[in-house]
Formats: C-alpha cells, structure tokens, sequence
RNA sequence: GGGGGUGUAGCUCAGUUGGUUAGAGCGAUCGCCUGUCACGCGAUAGGUCGAGGGUUCGAGUCCCUUCACUCCCGCCA
C-alpha cells in the first residue's frame, strides 16, 4: 500500500465492504442530485462509483470539481441496495462513500469528451491523443496490442528463435520504397536512412550462424498512407531462419498465426492449413494478390466466347481483337433482384473509372436465354459454352468487363467486393488465411518498359538453378509468398538468394551491374561470399494483425501515436523546422519550393 | 501528382427552393434536486457558417479559387 491507493478501480467487491479504502483515479462521470453526488472514479482497471451527500464538508467543493481531474478519495466500501446494484461494470455491487479527497491532477476545460460513445474527427483526437487514448474502446485496442505482442514473443521463445535489435540508422538502398534520410554530422554531405526492414541484417544474422531470429521490428517507409498503412512507421514480426525450404517457413506461420488469433479472438478460422494460390491463379481468380477469401464470387475468363461467330457483342468482340480480355463474376440466383441492382453496379463501375460492368441473367425459356441490356447478342450455343466454363446455372447473373488485362483485373477485383458486400456474401465471424505464391521475380515497368524486381531482389529463383533461362526473365518464378488473411496482406517473405554470383546475374537484368551491387548492398553481398547457410524468413505485419483481432478497420485505432495522412504528429508537432544553427552543423541549406 | 467525401458553438450534428435575429444535444457557468449510473429540471454565456473572391436587392445555402481533415488511385522491393 502506498499514499494513493490501497486498491485500484476495479478490485473492490461485495467481501470489502466496511473496509477503510483509497482510490486514486479520473473523474470518468459526475451525478449530481443536489443534496448526493454520484462520482465515477475510473483508472486502467475498471469504475468504482464513489457517493458524497450534503453532511460531509468536502460536498460543495466535489460537486464543483471538473471531469478528468485526477482525485484520491479515502472513503469506506458499503454495499449497495439491490434495486442500485450497476451490473455493467465489475465493480457494480458496492460503492465508496467519500470521507475526503485530495486533488492530485487539475484538468482544464475539455476539448473532446473523454466518456462518451461519440465519434470524434480524427484531427482532434490526434491532436489530444493522450485524452483520445483514455476512452474506453482504444485503451483497449492498445492493451490488446501489448499482449498480443507479449504472446507472440513467448510464442518465437519457445520455438527457439533469438530476439536481436538492429540499427535504426542505416544506409539507403536503391529498391524498395522511399526512404527517411537522416543527414550526417561527422560525414558532411552523406546520409543515414531509417530502415524500410531489417531485411540485409536479418540476412547478415542468419550468415553469422544463429541460426533463427526474430524482432518485434520498427520499420519506414516514406509513402502515402492509407487506411491499413501508416505514413512513416510501423511494426513487423521480422523473423528469418536458416537451412529451411519454403515449406519450414510456412509450418513456424501457420502455426504462430493460428494460436494467435485463436488467443484473441472468437472469430472462426476458414482453415488452419492455409490454402496455397499462385500469384497468376490469384489475379485470374479473384483480380488481385490479395483475394478476401470469405468472399465466394470467383472470376472467369470468357475471352475465347467473343471471338465466336454466334457472339455478336462488337464492342467487346472489336476490344478482344486488339488484345483485351473479358472477364466475369456470376451472382448464384440473382434473377429476381430489381433492375436496380443491376444498374447500381454498373453505375457504380464507371465512377471507378472504369467503361462499366455489362451484364445478364440466365433464363430458361427455350432451354436458356439471357435477359439484360446485352442478353440479345447471344445465341443459344455461346450461353451454354458461358455457363459450362463459369458453372452457372439458369437463375445466375452474370457480370463482364473487358478491358487490357490489368484493368479488368482491376475492376474485377473491386466489383467483386462490391457485389459481396451488396448480396451480404462475406462473414464478417471468419478469418479466411492464405498463401499467396509462385510470385514472379521481375516484372515490366509499364511506362519505362524496363525489366524490374517485382518484390524482393534478395528472393531465390525457383527451379533448378543450371536451367534457368535468364533470356526469358519474366518467366522466371521466385520463392517469394505472401500471406493474407480477409482481403489485408499480412506479411511478405521468401527464401533468400545466398549465391553471389547468382544475386549479379539476377541483378544484371535489373539493370545493376557487379559494381553497383558492390556499392549498393555491400554488407550483404560481400558476407554472402564467406559461406552463407541457405536462408529464408518472413515479416507479419504487427499492426495489420492487431488491426484484425480488434475488429478495426483502420490502422491509427491500434497504434497509439499515429501521424495523420500528411505524416504529421500534431500532438508533437512533427515535422518542425528546425534552427540554422542545426542546419549549419549539418552542413545542409534549404532550398523550399514556393 | 489525381479523384471522391467532409468542414456551421469547446465537441457531435441539423439548417428546406437563396429570404427576418443561424438551431439542437453534450460540455462550460449559475440555480434547483438524497439513489443515480447517458440522472432530471431551469437559466446564461458561447458563432469570421474553414479562408478568399464572385453572382444577387439578399448567400451557411449558388459559382470560382484556396486551405484543412479523411477515403481511394498512383506509390508501398
């Protein structure tokens, strides 16, 4: 027991009543009757309702005190009668009637309620987050963090992974995402850069023989935010492990992931075995690298149909001759549903940016039919040659876009979000995980037509490594995967290249040649030629999983200092400008744009 | 860099077809109230309608510009 309290605000029960107490906390809620007052004292751990009537001296003084003062109340514990008992906090079944108090904390009139279930702009919150994080559904959602944290720790423990910081000034690196640079004092004109993932130290840990390691990892990346990205920071699971093969990788995830959510959530998971998509069967099948797969609306390729004579659909049939694809996403029964619904998908495609979504619905009328805007260029034999390659019934809907092949795999993408969420076809109870696999090693850059690293440079070829053709990059398949779990990519991995000479060979079709490799990853490449055990690893996206577990559909509401769209901490008020004497010594000018 | 949404009291919002003095709830201040737990009742204070420009007899409302926040595209090995 020390001066503030001899229990906290959660603790007392039916069993101390009569016992001499003292509390210390904020004041959540006030209840004033005139002659009683009713005070809410809150802390981390719960409410205890506190009473003061007129007799006691110290009345008028507590009734004037404002919301959020922190105050230490000595009282007695009694017990409430039963028509008073609070069921809804733990504490419900007895009260503390104030002896006396003492003010520990002042607070100034609020800017933003701090009990209330209103919802607030995030631009005050952000700015008074200290208050923000006292409400009851993000102290929470920050608690959560910290034990899940806390779990996965014990969980890497016991699977005999070893924890190790890495630097947090380090040098910046051509791939990748923009970096944070910070200027360097003692090397004038040279530059740290924050680490956008310990990626070459995880790798240079695993060559200095220790085998498997893990850090909860801060991580930058100078990009734009989003809802599920933080601008500036955030956390990965960084782990790596040595002489394993893709599969050692996903057993340690799988596993980790499945006892975690399982820890923390009630929500059912689709399968525990994470199913295995390819990259290319991923954007077939659902437009995108990151399929939610609680939805059951896959996408089909009907390219071939419009190149039928019977087919008589010139818009799309002219677009398929100049390359374009068709593809389409069927609704099971949707023949009933209003027109509406219909011309709201379509409405809502154009405003993607797309040309729109045509479609049809199957009919039985002479064996099958197809009702809708661009039912009548079908003839009888193309409907059954659609239905036999999408498995549609009579009854289902059918909705196509054509387009280049990464637009409709855009759009398609999108709708198929969109059509879920309309037919109310995703379960919201569920966690569906899977692999994402089978990732190209390079790809085309669309506007320079340069071939470059789709993911990561540091990734193994798959196959045999005397017949891979390095005439035909584009073609050549990493040991690179994803995991992603309702439509959110929750980590990026891949069994790493440890052979140099192979690393400037796949590097020289990127356009690097040996020197710049030298230059530019220089810790990693020069260890490599010292014997590097094969290696391989991933980094789960801490926050992403926090995020999913509490049920959040933005990433600030787990991370308790976050920075706003324009990376700005307005409760710090970060970025600043900083003084010319710090300038000077950093041998740096300012040159704004106006 | 581009597109969408939002911006009215400290906070959350309403504000009709452009029309008198811009409203409500919470919070604040003052008063009443001894069993509330979103206590109740009454009163008072609190507004550059994000900013600037325009149209109009008249603009919170219409138009243009701009700023802030947010969602999305680009970007994110």
């Amino acid at each position: 027991m020390n001066k503030y309290r001899t229990h906290n605000c959660n603790a007392l029960r039916q069993k101390n009543v009569g016992d001499d107490v003292l509390l210390s906390g904020w004041i959540n809620k006030k209840r004033d009757h005139g002659n009683l007052l009713f005070i809410d004292l809150r802390d981390n751990y719960g409410i205890t309702q506190c009473i003061i009537d007129k007799k006691n001296p110290h009345f008028s003084e507590l009734e004037k005190i404002q919301l959020e003062t922190v105050i230490k109340i000595k009282g007695s514990v009694v017990d409430r009668s039963l028509e008073t008992i609070n069921n809804e906090i733990d504490t419900g079944e007895v009260e503390v009637s104030i002896n006396s108090y003492e003010i520990l904390g002042k607070c100034s009139e609020l800017p933003m309620p701090v009990f209330s279930d209103q919802e607030y702009s995030e631009e005050i919150r952000l700015k008074y987050r200290f208050l923000d994080l006292r409400r009851k559904k993000i102290h929470e959602n920050i608690i959560l963090r910290s034990k899940v944290i806390s779990f996965i720790r014990g969980e890497m423990n016991k699977m005999g992974f070893l924890e190790f910081q890495t630097p947090i000034l380090t040098s910046s690196s051509p791939e990748g995402a923009r970096d944070f640079l910070v200027p360097s004092r003692l090397n004038p004109g040279k530059f740290y850069a924050l680490p956008q993932a310990p990626q070459q130290f995880k790798q240079l840990i695993m060559v200095s023989g220790f085998d498997k390691y893990f850090q909860i990892a801060p991580c930058f990346r100078d990009e734009d935010a989003r809802a599920d990205r933080s601008p500036g920071e955030f956390y990965q699971l960084d782990l790596e492990m040595s002489f394993v093969e893709q599969n050692d990788i996903f057993d340690v995830v799988e596993r980790l992931l499945v006892n975690t959510f399982k820890k923390f959530s009630n929500k059912k998971i689709l399968s525990e075995k994470f199913p295995r998509i390819s990259y290319s069967n991923a954007l077939l099948n659902f437009g995108s690298d990151k399929p939610d797969l609680r939805n059951p609306l896959i996408i089909n390729d009907i390219t071939e149909i419009f190149t039928r004579e019977d087919v008589s659909f010139d818009i799309f049939k002219k677009l398929v001759k100049s390359g374009s694809k068709v593809r389409c996403i069927v609704t099971k029964n949707t023949k009933s549903k209003p027109r509406s619904f219909f011309d709201n998908i379509d409405k809502w495609a154009k405003e993607q940016g797309a040309s729109g979504l045509a479609y049809f619905t199957l009919e039985n009328e002479k064996e099958v039919s197809a009702k809708g805007p661009i039912g009548k260029f079908f003839s009888k034999d193309a409907l059954k040659e659609i239905m036999k390659k999408t498995k549609a019934k009579i009854g289902d809907s059918i909705f196509l876009a054509c387009d280049k092949k990464n637009n409709v795999e855009k759009i398609l993408s999108l709708a198929r979000d969109k059509i879920a969420n309309d037919l109310h076809l995703i379960d919201d109870n569920t966690f569906a995980f899977c692999w994402i696999v089978d990732y190209p090693m390079y790809e085309k850059d669309e506007l320079s037509n340069e071939i470059k690293f789709s993911h990561n440079p540091f990734s193994m070829p798959q196959g045999d490594l005397d017949q891979i053709d390095f005439e035909n990059p584009l073609d050549i398949l990493a040991y690179q995967y994803d995991i992603v779990c309702n439509g959110i990519e929750l980590s990026s991995g891949a069994i790493r290249n440890h052979i140099p000479e192979l690393m400037y060979k796949l590097f020289s079709i990127a356009g690097y040649n040996k020197d710049q490799v030298n230059e530019k990853f220089s810790g990693m490449i020069n260890a490599l030629s010292y014997g590097a055990p094969p290696h391989g690893g991933i980094a789960p996206g801490i926050d992403r999983i926090v995020m999913l577990l509490a049920n959040e559909k933005n990433i600030r509401e787990v991370t308790m200092f976050p920075m706003n769209q324009n990376a700005q901490d307005l409760m710090m008020k970060a970025p600043s400008e900083v003084s010319d004497m710090q300038l000077k010594e950093l041998n740096l000018s300012l040159k704004l744009k106006k």
